[in-house]
DNA sequence: ATTATTTTGGAACGAAAAGTACAGAATTAT
DNA sequence: ATAATTCTGTACTTTTCGTTCCAAAATAAT
């Protein structure tokens, strides 16, 4: 019954996903998200509303699919070692965007540091996912207790922090320099932990 | 020969700091610096040049005296582990800004997560103080092999990487919530890959 | 084809940002 | 006291931000 819209709304998300992660949400000015989605200003704020809305559609948008990829190796039925030694090796992959395609480091990671000038809403889930990272880490962890592949004398749930904390560090390390070989060292020290 | 100045220069440079260190470069508005700082436009201008100038001076500010006293742990001559364990503990409890006299967490983590859209310069000067960091844990670890504390075996580079990526993580997840607990059960789980 | 509806581009708007200009106030040296 | 110099407050300029408005273009249904 209408014109039908002229651009592709999942990409132009995408590609304004990629400049508030490179960015920040105040560092994304709207003329980058113009340039970089490819849209003009009418289609923007006809297509996803204001700034923020715009936003937090790509809050919702970076958790569904580079949050949810980054913690597949979780949920995967290997061994409770295993498990997290690939998480950990695939967040230094995506830290180092190996593949080109994406920004270093998180999202969240770069958002809980600016949380002083953030929305609530934000702030709450940036919270949240925190608490979910560190809870499926202890799940993990308690697994590989019941197993016996983890010594039950161990402080699993200090070790979930504990890793939950160096993700966060490996991501705040890698915005500033690309080194592997340190990113790497990170882990294999962290694994130690688990022995 | 002339007027001195009203404002006392080195606790308005204080003042700064803290409105960087907490809102971060950009989101720190010039209204913002002058109430807080407790200075007119003119005289900010006029003793420190402009807003960019007046950060470079807060960074190098915040080097000879926030950054020095949290690495203060590392220089003193208790065992390594000690001087690891303190330097972390100091790290939550000025994360936690238990004294409530500085904002939480650290504003060189705050900065690292923000760096596409900060100046060549600070991107230098963060990476510089990441290395610097990483460079005097693994002294400390060093020292600690060399007398026999921690085993030969322990590949020390990778546990001060490791060391370094936490505390940064500390930094991070501290901003989004304060709860003690959860930074010292990083802490805990950290020491026992010196073990 | 016509009509209804929606997208689109560009200009324009108000608010807020950083920085500047200038006149007057204040203080030290003469 | 006076003069020279520097600080300070107000008001201004310029730029840039996010947002809105409106007419023209485009398409799907009638």
């Amino acid at each position: 019954m209408a014109r039908p819209r002229d651009f592709d709304r999942q990409q132009a998300l995408e590609r304004a996903m990629h400049i508030f992660w490179s960015k920040g949400y105040e560092g994304a000015t709207m003329p980058d998200l113009l340039e970089g989605m490819g849209v003009s200003r009418s289609s923007l704020y006809n297509a996803y509303g204001d700034k923020l809305a715009l936003f937090h559609e790509v809050v919702a948008h970076y958790r569904q699919t580079i949050g949810e990829s980054k913690r597949q190796p979780l949920l995967r039925s290997d061994s409770a070692k295993q498990c997290i030694r690939s998480y950990l090796q695939l967040l230094v992959d995506t830290a180092l965007s190996g593949d080109g395609t994406h920004p270093g480091g998180c999202l969240f990671t770069n958002l809980a540091t600016s949380l002083e000038t953030a929305d609530e809403s934000v702030r709450q889930t940036v919270l949240h996912s925190l608490n979910q990272l560190e809870q499926q880490l202890y799940d993990v962890l308690e697994r590989g207790r019941q197993s016996g592949e983890i010594a039950a004398d161990k402080d699993i749930r200090s070790i979930a922090r504990m890793l939950l904390g160096l993700a966060q560090g490996i991501n705040v390390v890698s915005r500033a320099s690309k080194d592997r070989e340190q990113l790497e060292g990170m882990v294999r020290a962290a694994m130690t932990a688990l022995e």
